[in-house]
DNA sequence: TTTATCTATGGAAACGGTTTCATGATTTCG
DNA sequence: CGAAATCATGAAACCGTTTCCATAGATAAA
């Protein structure tokens, strides 16, 4: 593997001048330049990153924190992430909680040992104040979660509103039974906002909520699965469910197509994110704009990083939109 | 930030002694070592990355490629081998093709600066002679994809008999008239065996395949759709379509249901993979064993960098699983 | 014409670790 | 008991860049 001594020796020129040509500082004659162009062709040059990482005490990398990479909520985020940093020479470190609070504070310490210029959260598993320590290492953004605590950049929707939203067009449908179900994030202001905006629609409607009919721990098609069979189970059952995802949308209604249940009449359903499914199935969803949000949270990431902007708090709100299929 | 050096003055001892304790290397006594803890802990010092990886010449991390993480294929694949490397103390810069070549490439010079200790790809787009330069710069092995020609640890099923199995099936069913729908990745060998298996097995039951139904770049659940609308469109129309992936599939049937017409009786269709969206609406499908695929590269990966084990063929080959839904 | 500024280059320090080598102290073994 | 092996530590070299500083010639300004 050549070094840029190599190059510098068969050029017959010093390691600066070498390191000029190839940062394109001015002040390099272009014969020196052709010089040096030529023994970097001739060597396979190319320069060692881990060296210029060192020195430069930047990695031109960038962490993206999601719970799990198979969720399509979040694997758009990630997709439309990683071709933004791409085309500008950023790469992308995937990190996985797997929602767990532990392995949110491992993969802190990368941003602690300079191996990323900045990170991206997509999702909190533990207390803000947990993580505002390692501000001090980096810059750290927030996208699609936000939290009140947290000084720094925030690409959001008001989750309130997603909830009400949806609640809203249940009780336009005329149900008055509704039922709630989402995930089951302590830390997350998404999930408690989201649940706010549902009580809230219902509260204006003059609606009383049965507390039975708040269901949680449900993320994937088979968690939707398991809380239809809880609402057959009901005495009290519910005549539709607002969901947190379209995975469990789907799951909820796939267990009552089993169980001869007609969807929207016997339950309705409205589904969150309005991924590929929905539009499959014929989901009523709220869509959230994925990719505007994931590419506006990496313009600000690479934004501040080259600009070594201070972190601050800097809301980018963006807005639902109902899409209305025929599970409502 | 504290350094090494740091850690040294405070603990009254040599910046070695701290290495030493930092690495586990024996010879430190007990005292010296909860002098340099304790140093450590005060200090908040945590070692740098880009220090440690331009003296020992290695990154902890490696590159998966895949076309698109939102193929979730793909994105099952990156979540096991993300959790996998990760408990392994690697992580993973994550790399979109895109299904360029360009783009490719571009990865690939990661592995010539040293960005990266080694690189899985799950699909190729480039011949292979332009992707065997770079094995001189570290590891690189296929998991899914597979070439004659590469002499890389290769984790894959046999596509051809992936093909076979499924078009076997539909003959089974009584269909003779079978088209065959797929991506479009010339340098992909999963794509071309895949089609041999369909043909193999029409040959086999004396079946003669018509041209036109061979349809081509379908990946996405609206190539799907554009495909049923081909078929629809055809005078001489298959009974049963082979379908390279289940959004594919699954595109098919939603437009075929939109025609008013029946599946299986008016058309059978078969996916590939097993997706959740799958089991969701009833598609038979060809299982893959994704996350064994995806663990068993990753070991061997984390394997050949720990030993450095020279580059050489060495083939892991998996099975398939017909799973029989009402879509055939 | 002298002085200040700009251009072009190289030597050496710096980035922050790990590894090699040297050395002395301690233990083991014949 | 002396030689050999093992343990414990530090100084210095090294990994491959970029950047600071010095120098010198060329050009511009006074």
């Amino acid at each position: 593997m050549a070094t840029i001594q190599d190059v510098a020796k068969l050029a017959g020129l010093s390691r600066t001048t070498v390191s000029r040509v190839i940062n394109r500082h001015p002040y390099v004659t272009d014969e020196k330049k052709r010089l040096v162009m030529n023994a970097m062709e001739e060597l396979n040059y190319v320069p060692n990153s881990s060296a210029r990482r060192l020195r430069k005490q930047q990695t031109e990398t960038i962490a993206v924190y999601v719970p799990r990479i198979t969720n399509p909520f979040f694997s758009q985020m990630v997709e439309v992430m990683g071709n933004y940093a791409s085309d500008r020479g950023y790469q992308l470190i995937l990190c996985q909680t797997s929602y767990s609070r532990n392995q949110e504070i491992n993969y802190l310490e990368l941003l602690k040992t300079k191996q990323v210029d900045g990170l991206i959260l997509t999702s909190i598993e533990n207390e803000w104040s947990s993580i505002e320590p390692y501000m001090n290492y980096g810059p750290i953004m927030l996208c699609n979660e936000y939290n009140d605590q947290a000084q720094v950049p925030t690409v959001y929707l008001d989750q309130i509103e997603g909830g009400y939203i949806g609640t809203r067009h249940l009780i336009e449908q005329g149900h008055t039974q509704i039922a709630y179900c989402s995930g089951n994030n302590h830390a997350s202001r998404v999930a408690s906002d989201r649940y706010t905006g549902y009580k809230k629609a219902l509260e204006e409607a003059g609606i009383v909520t049965n507390e039975d009919w708040f269901l949680t721990n449900a993320y994937s098609i088979d968690d939707g699965k398991r809380v239809f069979n809880e609402i057959a189970k009901m005495n009290d059952r519910p005549t539709a469910v607002f969901t947190g995802s379209d995975e469990v949308a789907a799951g909820i209604w796939k267990e009552a197509l089993n169980h001869k249940w007609d969807v929207p009449n016997d339950l309705a359903i409205i589904g969150f994110d309005d991924q590929p499914v929905a539009d499959l199935i014929g989901l009523t969803t709220i869509r959230q704009p994925i990719k505007n949000m994931a590419q506006q949270a990496m313009k600000q990431m690479i934004d501040i990083i080259q600009h070594k902007l201070p972190s601050e708090k800097k809301e980018i709100k963006l807005e639902f939109e109902l899409i209305k299929r025929r599970s409502t």
